[in-house]
DNA sequence: CGTCTGTCTTGACGTTTGTCTAATCAACGG
DNA sequence: CCGTTGATTAGACAAACGTCAAGACAGACG
């Protein structure tokens, strides 16, 4: 399964510090770089970026596979692929409850990536 | 070059409207995942991440390539090459004043995606 | 226990990506 | 006009990715 990572992972990144000073206003160091692209990646495939806006507005704050897998004209194995991408990201969190497996957001992250990305107003 | 994608790009959408809930107040529709996607995917790997930031943060708000290339240990045809998919993406726009090409950020566009990924405050 | 249903893993496939070298284009200086 | 320097394009190749079909695993229910 390898949910445990060699090096760095983003929560363990968000655990140490506030982390991140916007890209805008500090060049990024290339470890801080190697630790949050991939989850920028884990967003950048069209089905992932549904899947995770579906996870992070689902109503109660979590949402069935078996909600999610109907919504795409995919098979069930590549959905859960595309979950397990954004769980290796440390996007979403997931648990089984009875036959039905769950998922939930990690909103810590989201805000920490679009702190990220964050601008100054003027321009 | 198809830099006339077929589809909406980014720059549209952002014309368009202020553009995009966030992701965790309401679900995205396909066309929109569609053409946002490519924007993340593009901030997906450490270098280009590293770039964008060294381009957002320059002083002055531009920065020559020949300040890019040295700051990393690849080929200058591959930074070249990552420039190119950030330009693409509709992240950074280049212009070339004689001998040197000078990138500049969007601010407008990343704007945009941090607001996508805008969380409330509370949990 | 056996079987059904929901989810995940495995293995395979074609495509895309990141990198390089070699070649090309663009601007400046003899 | 030629040679030099900065940047991009073209072509090649290995690695990673998105997808699927088939199989395995986990719980529920007779």
């Amino acid at each position: 399964m390898s949910n445990q990572p060699a090096v760095l992972t983003l929560t363990d990144l968000n655990a140490a510090e506030p982390c991140c000073t916007p890209i805008a206003e500090q060049r990024i160091p290339a470890e801080t770089a190697a630790v949050l692209a991939p989850a920028f990646k884990a967003l950048g495939d069209p089905v992932r970026l549904q899947l995770m806006s579906m996870i992070a507005s689902a109503n109660g704050g979590e949402i069935c596979v078996c909600d999610l897998t109907p919504a795409f004209e995919l098979s069930g194995p590549t959905i859960s692929h595309h979950l397990k991408t954004l769980r290796e990201a440390g996007l979403v969190d997931a648990d089984r409850r009875g036959t039905w497996v769950y998922y939930r957001a990690r909103p810590a992250v989201l805000r920490q990536l679009a702190a990220l990305l964050a601008v100054e107003a003027a321009a």
